[in-house]
DNA sequence: CCTTTGTTTAACCATAAAGTTAAACTATTT
DNA sequence: AAATAGTTTAACTTTATGGTTAAACAAAGG
């Protein structure tokens, strides 16, 4: 009786097989790691299927990235590198506060428009192991409040904003961008809308959030009443 | 050459065995399998592992519930009815706006601060099979929006509120309460707050989603300038 | 044409996890 | 106290998956 297996599941891809071609083919299996691992965090994603999706063998998954753990961590880091400073950047400048806002909403959504998957991968992995993800932001130096605090403060002391905490103002403002990414698969089902009217919907929310954060804080909400 | 092995991993708890009483086992399984699940999800979660908490042996995890995937149904369908009738029944009352704004998220927090993996578990494995929530959510006929967006116009004909969308509302109002608990992880680790700060800043919230809210409608918002 | 070097693969191995089974145990009934 | 029916268990089987290996392959240089 003779043991036989094939692992390599039916798709039967193209093979190119143009050896001698390193980072092309790097970059590829960090493009299906990708999109495997944001579709099923890294406990649901299977090392043949991120290989099946390259159009590779799983050995040479780990030729190149020694473990899953490993293929993962450079996943995972780049994903947060890009998500999170170009967004949390602007945070730390010193343009005065409704600019600030404008330019974090514009920042949130030109990179999760191209990745819809970021946010919840980002937060899912985070709650699975959340040192990973405070080692990468403390080693990037981000996310200070301070300044923040300072503006909203003077804001207040002129009477020109209500008193509020910056943790509060920096955690409604990502929540207001965040959430319906995060909750996407589960608002659209709900709500019986298909992908473009859903799409639509978060380019209606780009718009508004500003407004919206402004009528949260400023003492005189009038100037921004077109909704 | 014996083979010989040992599945219950050591922590040997008191074993109760007392026959015949079957309601009480399957509720115990049931929050243990609860806790898991909550913490890992369904991919990361081990049916040892539930067996454990339960103090119980793998095989009678599959005498009450056949498989992994039942189980985790009879938990997730618990947590969705748990978390979502009670936090949206209020939505279709006929209730003042802000009266049901306030009701919204005492109902949410009351929920949640005693289940605090929930949002987080549910927002997951929704992305994971969204139909599965789906099907929930149609058959108890919730989160009919109609009443709302009603109640919307009418404020906005009367000059009281900004005209809004009634999916737009209803997406800031569930984003600011829910996202700070599912980021929960992220957030502390990043601010580097222990549990009881985040949690002073999570009942912080409670009080000012209502006041935020409003003033992101109503078109004089200087009745809730205090904040 | 042969060798070398980097690339790619199928087949294999070890392990962990889901799921099964047959026997033992406990309490209740007779 | 013996039989019965409802519980509980250890040990086992099967399958899936991460990881390894030895050999084949392609291209460049001699």
């Amino acid at each position: 009786m003779v043991k036989q297996r094939k692992e390599t599941n039916g798709v039967m891809r193209k093979t190119v097989n143009t050896a001698h071609q390193e980072p092309e083919t790097e970059r590829r299996i960090l493009q299906s790691a990708e999109k495997v691992f944001y579709r099923q965090g890294y406990d649901g994603a299977r090392m043949q299927e991120i290989a099946d999706e390259a159009g590779i063998n799983k050995a040479l998954l780990h030729y190149y990235f020694r473990s899953k753990e490993r293929l993962f961590d450079a996943v995972f880091s780049d994903a947060v590198m890009r998500l999170v400073p170009p967004v949390f950047a602007v945070m730390n400048s010193n343009s005065p506060l409704m600019d600030k806002v404008r330019a974090f909403v514009d920042a949130y959504f030109n990179t999760v428009v191209n990745n819809p998957f970021l946010p919840g991968f980002v937060v899912h992995e985070m709650h699975r192991n959340p040192s990973r993800f405070s080692e990468i932001i403390r080693a990037s130096r981000l996310l200070m409040l301070d300044g923040l605090q300072h503006q909203l403060d003077l804001g207040a002391e002129s009477g020109e904003l209500i008193a509020m905490p910056a943790e509060q103002f920096m955690l409604n403002l990502l929540s207001l961008c965040a959430f319906p990414f995060v909750a996407a698969g589960a608002m659209q089902s709900v709500s019986g809308k298909n992908d473009s009217d859903y799409q639509h919907l978060l380019e209606e929310r780009r718009q508004f959030i500003p407004q919206w954060m402004a009528r949260m804080v400023e003492r005189d909400a009038s100037s921004n009443q077109q909704c």
